[in-house]
RNA sequence: CGGGGCGUAGCGCAGUCUGGUAGCGCACCACACUGGGGGUGUGGUGGUCACAGGUUCAAAUCCUGUCGUCCCGACCA
């Protein structure tokens, strides 16, 4: 293709809404377009872009055995109400009315109506087990819409769901889709870790999600540093460690006037944070409850709701009417529920808050103290890998995947059976498996950019090669090596991109270095002279002279 | 939904405090020069100052309300 036969649209400046790296870099090379919050349009380069993904999906998913279908995005309520869906939701899922008054929604997700499928077609357990895929638009209404396309309203999913006879061939799927996407996201040149998860409120027990490894990543992911242990850090569990030291202070009461936080209390009293012990209210669904985590650990709010459900932290009004004193709040006296977590309730002669204005207890230990204990927090650098072997390291990571083990909480609820061996119904046990299409760009891009903007792996760069010629419009000599060598290039079945447009080298340049083109060629009338062309790849500052004849098979070597 | 910020040309911003002709840079158009790293010059195009009320001789500017949008927390591919 020409580029004066396809929109480049590139700016210098990125808007002021565009926070992290990919969403400025996408909006200034001109991929996307914002339409409105969590709203975006495809311009042409984006669209190649994100065809190349979707293509690399469906050749993995067909590879693997499963079939591609297409259903609609609106989707009637019947089918929510019956999976007891519709009222368990929630306001990210768009409800409207048609014309007659019936009710519909958006599909955030499709589980509902590929078991109404599997229930209408599914007939006998010979036709088990069958993974059908779709790659298709989701609508969620995001309370807060973000980073561009990382986290929009309206984005691409590849989901999958397969339906099988027993847990065994359940199973079976779920290790043969983790291939899979372990193929895929290596296809689409990611770093990419798969680390167990918690599998939320959609259910199952068996739970993978795949993380680009990237700062700007919403969720922590924790690794071994010595096993291939990996887990979202909100899964990653604790149990009971043993005691290794014993009591031997004497507590008593020390003024710490103004001094709420742990880090002042600690800073003030010349003590490690880790040796306080902090205390945090939580409403359950009907009582108050005291959790105690040492004061470097943070609460693992998932583990909490876990233990007690929907959970919300006291308000100041609350903690008052408890007769606590925020910012002092201890663990002796408390006339709530105590739960401890496992690593704070092996520590001795700890400071925590006296329940009293501006003191707290230096020397106390848990004899005496009426509590239970439980994990609570989320894991910290260093921690000792659950698996027992080597400590834990924390990163950031985009879930870009994510597989789960469904069970038969949808097929029971809607009636998806097949006529078994022995000739009775059978509920079908199914798996889910998502991938953000959309985000992998995003997240593509966050894993590969410089100064000059994006460095598409090659996988998935709009164009394989752009040809710089310079003074193309002037220089007849160079107009017809660059049209010669583009059409070779077009003959050989390379994605290039002539620049043909009548501009600086300069801006040729930096636009098809923004766009993240893998491999560029550069023509001009030295080249003309001597015969050779220039060739310099996106991710290598070195520049090379090839001879003009071999440029075909020099490229051909570079992109095969 | 709680807390905070911002809405002035396609993008980035100034002007708002102290009311008095709507401005700058980039982009875009024309011409000339330039021609291997977003070049230079001259001349242009483009804005109901988010919207609605109010105060005033006069409102981008002051007041009230609404909407949009972004950031920080709880959900998710």
């Amino acid at each position: 293709m020409k580029t004066s036969q396809i929109l480049i649209s590139t700016q210098k400046e990125a808007p002021n809404d565009a926070q992290i790296i990919s969403h400025q870099l996408m909006i200034r090379a001109g991929l996307v377009s914002k339409l409105a919050s969590g709203l975006y349009s495809y311009l042409p380069m984006g669209l190649r872009v994100l065809q190349k993904v979707e293509k690399i999906i469906r050749e993995e998913m067909n590879k693997s055995g499963a079939q591609e279908v297409l259903m609609p995005v609106a989707q009637p309520a019947e089918l929510w109400q019956e999976s007891g869906r519709w009222d368990e939701y929630g306001a990210e899922l768009l409800r409207f009315s048609d014309r007659h008054g019936r009710e519909f929604c958006l599909g955030p997700t499709h589980e509902e109506v590929i078991t109404h499928l599997a229930a209408q077609y599914l007939r006998s357990y010979k036709q088990l087990p069958m993974n059908f895929y779709q790659i298709q638009t989701k609508f969620r209404d995001e309370i807060r819409p973000r980073f561009g396309v990382m986290r929009s309203r309206e984005f691409i999913m590849k989901d999958a769901y397969s339906f099988h006879l027993d847990a065994n061939s359940m199973q079976a799927e779920f290790d043969k889709m983790h291939a899979t996407y372990c193929a895929i996201f290596t296809r689409l040149g990611l770093d990419y870790r798969p680390v167990l998860a918690d599998s939320g409120s959609i259910g199952g027990e068996n739970s993978i999600e795949f993380h680009v490894l990237s700062e700007s990543g919403e969720d922590a992911i924790c690794f071994s540093d010595n096993s291939n242990y990996a887990a979202n850090i909100e899964k990653v569990a604790f149990s009971k460690q043993a005691c290794i030291d014993t009591p031997s202070a004497i507590e008593e009461k020390v003024p710490t006037k103004k001094k709420t936080s742990i880090e002042e209390v600690a800073q003030f009293l010349h003590i490690k944070e880790a040796d306080c012990v902090k205390t945090l209210i939580v409403k359950t669904k009907n009582s108050f409850k005291a959790l105690a985590l040492r004061g470097d650990h943070e609460l693992n709010e998932i583990k909490v709701q876990n233990l007690f459900g929907e959970f919300e932290f006291a308000s100041d009004e609350e903690i008052k009417s408890l007769n606590l004193k925020k910012g002092f709040i201890g663990v002796k006296e408390l006339t709530i529920d105590l739960i401890v977590d496992y690593s704070a309730s092996v520590l001795c002669d700890f400071v925590c808050g006296a329940n009293e204005w501006d003191y707290h207890l230096v020397g106390v230990n848990w004899n005496g103290i009426e509590f239970v204990e439980a994990d609570l927090r989320n894991a910290v650098e260093g921690d000792a890998s659950p698996d027992g072997k080597g400590k834990l390291v924390v990163r950031r990571g985009i879930e870009v995947g994510h597989i789960f083990q469904l069970g038969d909480k949808y097929t029971k609820a809607m009636n998806a059976n097949v006529i078994g061996e022995s000739g009775k119904a059978v509920t079908t046990l199914m798996g889910c498996y998502g991938i953000g299409v959309t985000r992998v760009i995003a997240a593509a891009i966050e894993q590969n950019y410089d100064d000059r903007g994006i460095i598409f792996p090659a996988s998935i760069a709009p164009f394989q090669l752009v040809i710089v010629p310079i003074n193309y419009n002037k220089s007849t000599r160079v107009k017809a090596l660059a049209d010669e060598l583009y059409q070779q290039c077009l003959d050989a079945g390379i994605e290039v991109l002539l620049d043909d447009r009548k501009e600086r080298a300069g801006i040729m340049f930096a636009e098809s270095e923004l766009l993240g083109v893998p491999h560029r060629l550069v023509l001009s009338d030295t080249h003309a002279d001597n015969g050779n062309v220039e060739y310099k790849a996106r991710n290598n500052p070195e520049k090379i002279e090839v001879r003009f004849d071999d440029a075909l098979s020099f490229m051909q070597s570079k992109i095969r």
